[in-house]
DNA sequence: TACTTGTATTAGTTACTATAGTACAAGTAA
DNA sequence: TTACTTGTACTATAGTAACTAATACAAGTA
């Protein structure tokens, strides 16, 4: 596995390492079971506190996005969730209403969004549909 | 105008109320030239400091998505942006690879969140079409 | 002239981020 | 068992951002 810090960026550190395993994790190249750096490795690796690497793999956990066992180490869990259904098309939404926003503001035409839009999720590896 | 803040959200006051402008704007609720409710008017009505007002119109102010004028007050400005084309377009995609992930973390399949997003682009009011 | 409006400044509180150092329980491997 | 590794927990510190508070000022309005 590769991360990539960028201090320059307002982004916090541990989040940007949370956005990257996601990131990875989505686009099919870390896949289930398997198993992530340790901690220190990262630490080390990236020249950033362990208990800044630490705080990411805890979010992870909690979000259930990972399973980590103290001794073995940290690993990629299945993808799922069991938030309503309602919950998350409410969450997703208002996320996809804020780059809509944000696009209009940049003179970024209907067209042209969704173009760049259909490019990415191109590019992802989604559940299975169901049904 | 009618603004909401939630201040149970972790999104800062000032953003929620810079959020909600773009989004008047970008739905054609807000059009060019109108009048915006004045600092102080605001800060009685959201039972917030002036000053958290202020941040958010100067902030507004320096994207140019308003004109601010003491004296007179605040008036909704042209949609326009001097921002390179590559720059826009990496800012947005950037954008929607973020809430991808987090749709596919979330169980979303492909299908789903594509008609999510052509539900939310009808709602709002795009530039018109360049050529 | 009297008033309104956005802006600027200083100060204080709270929360978050990141670092530093230490310790511990659980798993691994000899 | 023993020695080691791993994620986690804890305390402490420094820096930054968000918000509030109070005041002052320049520019426009009536």
């Amino acid at each position: 596995m590769q991360v990539q810090i960028d201090f320059s960026l307002s982004r916090p550190l541990y989040q940007q390492i949370i956005d990257q395993i996601k990131r990875d994790i989505a686009i099919g190249r870390l896949k289930e079971g398997e198993k992530l750096p340790t901690v220190r490795e990262l630490s080390v690796q990236l020249a950033i506190n362990p208990n800044t690497i630490g705080k990411a793999y805890r979010q992870l956990e909690q979000d259930k996005i990972i399973v980590t066992r103290p001794g073995a180490g940290a690993f990629v869990a299945a993808i799922g969730t069991n938030i309503n259904m309602s919950v998350r098309k409410k969450i997703i939404c208002e996320d996809l209403e804020r780059v809509i926003v944000e696009a209009i503001h940049m003179k970024i035409d209907k067209e042209t969004l969704i173009r760049w839009f259909n490019e990415r999720t191109g590019k992802f590896k989604f559940s299975i549909v169901k049904g």
